[in-house]
DNA sequence: ATGGAGACCTTTTTT
DNA sequence: AGGTCTCCAT
């Protein structure tokens, strides 16, 4: 067999026809656990073998991981430098590569700087401040959404502040001068020779539009184009892709519009639903056989998905095992939730010796970590959360990362902004305030002040402070000049301790973690100067870069675009996995526990508005439970804390999805922690295999709390007749005496002195609480 | 200019 | 509950 037969030997029939017909559009829906990645790898890997140039072929996705996977599976099948040299990337990066190039037909220059939402963020903040606006009114992220959604469907500020239908939905809302803020936003970025996220799929599209030659460059160059999760692209990537595709055709997109999940934040189901449309000759191909989950999980998976109304008919089947049952664990509060999955994972690597790596918790929402954090330390599990903060996102560090951002573009306004006057060197605000008025008034940049200051009498600061600006910039200038002569690692070295930072976070005792992950920075910086520079193409010639050097602005030009999961890989070896569903996507596991199975958090109550809203809620539940390899475990609590206070939660509908033939449900008082735990100790399963069903279980069916306390529940109090010194009973807390109350209607509060449980604050609209028969 | 107390907001989800 | 922002006191 040669290259190009053995690629294709490792795929099933159907998956060898998607990844053969290299030639003309085509459509492969591929079905949770079908051997996506396969097929695409596959492709581009035998595409290689029949002699088509790497250079030739651009393989899009939506994260840096799914790209790096790819590659790296590529590069077993071929060999390595093709396997590198192919276009390979997310959206953003690739596109920001080339925008870096071209970016000077649109007024950008080659340091251009990626403005992450922070960044954009603050943008927002000043602009508001500046106009006198109410904070409050024209809040940032709402601003920045109004503002993403428009240039994620092409518009321009300007377009925006053409259109009648916009403009009269922004004066509904009350908030008539987004179009004014836009404008200034689009400005400002473009003053600071800055993009945000949306701008590297707008101003790609600006340079297809209106720069022919371009459209021709890309479309010659990119002659066979792969985008992966296709369902997940909106409408300014659809057009690139579509324009890039329309000359030679051949386009092969990859999806599920039962994983659809991005439609909160543009994603349009319809670009995949509509790929017949737009390529009439197109293939399509259903990969239906899932190769990951049991016979139960995938039925299922498919049972619920039938509730959604639009999707694409396909049936995932599966030759795998039948499985164990789907475990439901009903629990009291939030708390016993984390405590019983703990156990139940300590229990799991007891009786069957798994390793920690083999668990994963989803969740709907980031908040929920906190409390399944707090129980698995306890059973000392070992774990990592994925997503929360970021690297990258740590204050320290983007302190940093301006600083490089800065040294690279003089003119990235936030910044300067930003470091300015940190580490303190006495430039307050009264003086960053002059600086923003000078720039306004003689339509300057920041910077251009502070490079000749003497240019500008008008400036009305003292001389020691001049003495600090103009120092302020030699330093930066100095910076520069070392760019190209001094790698990435030095040179961050240099200016992480000639700046002051690193003297300013060692003389705080408290800051240590801040000087562990600037550290932690500068050994990314070092292994990225010892990495062989790898798929480094000039972007106007198509030659390989053979003088590469690691600088600094190449450093931070990796980064602008980075999640920090990269960073996580390292420590998560073996660890059970905390993530959002999100998060989740594209993985699986052998155990997943989805916790929060409840009305409002998932489904999100902000989702039930809408139909469309409520069906990406259950496509998310439909990736949460294809995610799962062996055992699917749903748990919910019966209340739990929300914004610091109690409520109460109904089961999700979403179980009742569920036939009941696939289920096992389990329900437990949080008062029977001793006997779990026992019966645990014991060696009685909780897990069971397919032979031992999971009736065995020790856990006795316990009465509802409700049932339980049925001899001292007596008639509800309504909230107003709450009042100091009550005898109260509440079904979770038993009872109690009102020691106070506080606000009055639905914001009434009160705080209750439980006989057993202690002090609690009741938000009273949720907090139902009756008065005992004692 | 700094830091602490209190008000206020948050919860989708991510490149 | 926890984080962020604001404002006031030092």
């Amino acid at each position: 067999m040669n290259q190009a037969e053995v690629i294709l030997s490792q795929l099933n029939e159907v998956q060898r026809e998607a990844a053969s017909l290299v030639k003309g559009p085509m459509m492969v829906i591929a079905g949770a656990g079908s051997g996506k990645t396969r097929v695409l790898t596959h492709r581009i890997a035998y595409m290689l073998a029949k002699g088509v140039s790497p250079f030739n072929i651009l393989a899009l996705t939506f994260t840096n991981k799914a790209a790096k996977e790819m590659k790296e599976r590529i590069t077993q099948l071929v060999d390595e430098s093709s396997a590198k040299a192919v276009n390979m990337g997310t959206f953003h990066s690739v596109f920001y590569r080339i925008l870096r190039v071209e970016g000077e037909k649109l007024g950008f220059t080659r340091n251009l700087t990626v403005y992450d939402t922070d960044d954009a963020k603050g943008v927002i903040k000043s602009i508001v401040k500046d106009m006198n606006l109410d904070p409050k009114l024209y809040l940032a992220n709402f601003i920045l959404s109004r503002i993403s959604a428009a240039k994620s469907n092409l518009f321009s500020a300007e377009d925006y502040a053409k259109s009648p239908e916009i403009l009269e939905a922004d004066n509904i809302s009350g908030r008539p001068l987004i179009s004014e803020i836009f404008l200034r936003y689009s400005a400002r970025l473009k003053n600071s020779d800055a993009m945000d996220f949306d701008d590297l799929l707008y101003y790609m599209n600006v340079l297809l539009r209106d720069f022919p030659e371009m459209l021709y460059k890309y479309q010659t160059r990119f002659q066979y184009i792969l985008v992966d999760e296709y369902q997940d692209t909106n409408f300014a990537q659809y057009v690139i892709v579509k324009k890039l595709a329309s000359a030679h055709h051949n386009i092969c997109v990859v999806g599920d519009d039962a994983q659809s999940i991005y439609a909160f934040r543009g994603a349009n189901i319809q670009n995949i639903l509509n790929f017949k449309k737009d390529f009439p000759e197109a293939t399509t191909i259903k990969l239906e056989q899932n190769y990951r989950s049991t016979q139960n999980i995938v039925k299922a998976a498919n049972a619920i998905i039938k509730f959604n109304k639009k999707q694409i008919t396909k049936e995932i089947w599966t030759d795998n095992d039948t499985g164990n049952k789907i475990s439901i664990l009903k629990l009291n509060n939030d708390n016993d939730e984390a405590t019983a999955v703990a156990n139940s994972i300590l229990e799991a690597k007891l009786n069957y010796h798994l390793e920690n790596k083999k668990f994963a918790i989803l969740y709907r929402t980031n908040a929920q970590s906190r409390t399944l954090e707090e129980a698995l330390m306890k059973q000392s599990i070992p774990y990592v959360i994925y997503g929360g903060l970021s690297f990258y996102k740590r204050k320290e560090i983007k302190d940093v990362l301006a600083y490089f951002r800065l040294v690279i573009n003089h003119y990235d306004e936030e910044s300067l902004l930003r470091i300015i006057n940190y580490p303190q060197r006495g430039i307050g605000a009264t003086t960053i305030d002059k600086l923003k008025v000078v720039a306004a008034d003689n339509n300057v940049r920041i910077w251009n002040i502070l490079e000749t200051l003497d240019a500008f009498p008008n400036l009305d600061v003292g001389t020691a402070t001049k003495a600090r600006l103009k120092d302020f910039a030699l330093r930066i200038k100095s910076f520069s000049t070392m760019i190209p002569k001094t790698d990435a690692y030095e040179l961050g070295k240099v200016i992480i301790h000639q700046s002051g930072i690193m003297q300013d976070l060692l003389s705080d005792v408290s800051e240590k973690e801040r000087v562990e992950n600037v550290e932690s920075l500068l050994d990314a910086m070092k292994e990225f100067t010892e990495i062989e520079p790898e798929n480094e193409f000039d972007e106007l010639t198509g030659e390989l870069i053979t003088n590469y050097f690691p600088t600094l602005d190449r450093f931070v030009s990796n980064v602008a675009l980075l999640t920090d999961d990269e960073h996580k890989e390292k420590e998560a070896q073996d660890r059970v996995k905390l993530m959002t569903i999100h998060a989740a996507k594209g993985l699986e596991f052998d155990y997943v526990y989805v916790t929060g199975m409840e009305e409002n958090l998932f489904p999100s109550s902000l989702s039930l508005n809408s139909r469309s809203e409520l069906e990406e809620e259950r496509r998310l539940f439909y990736v949460a439970i294809t995610r799962a390899k062996k055992m699917l475990t749903l748990t919910h609590a019966h209340t739990r804390y929300k914004f610091g206070s109690l409520q109460f939660c109904e089961p999700s509908r979403f179980i009742e999805e569920i036939p009941t033939e696939f289920l096992n449900i389990t329900e437990r008082a949080s008062s029977e922690k001793g006997a779990f735990k026992r019966k645990a100790q014991e060696g009685e399963l909780f897990f069971s295999t397919a032979k031992k069903p999971l009736e065995k279980v020790s856990f006795v069916k316990k009465l509802t709390p409700k049932e339980a306390n049925q001899n001292i529940i007596g008639t509800p109090i309504s909230p107003d007749d709450v009042m100091e010194n009550m005898r109260v009973f509440h079904t979770s807390f038993g009872l109690g005496t009102v020691s106070k109350t506080e606000g009055n209607g639905l914001d009434k509060k009160a705080f209750v002195r439980f006989d057993t449980v202690g002090d609690k604050t009741l938000l009273l609209k949720y907090a139902k609480l009756l008065a005992p028969k004692e």
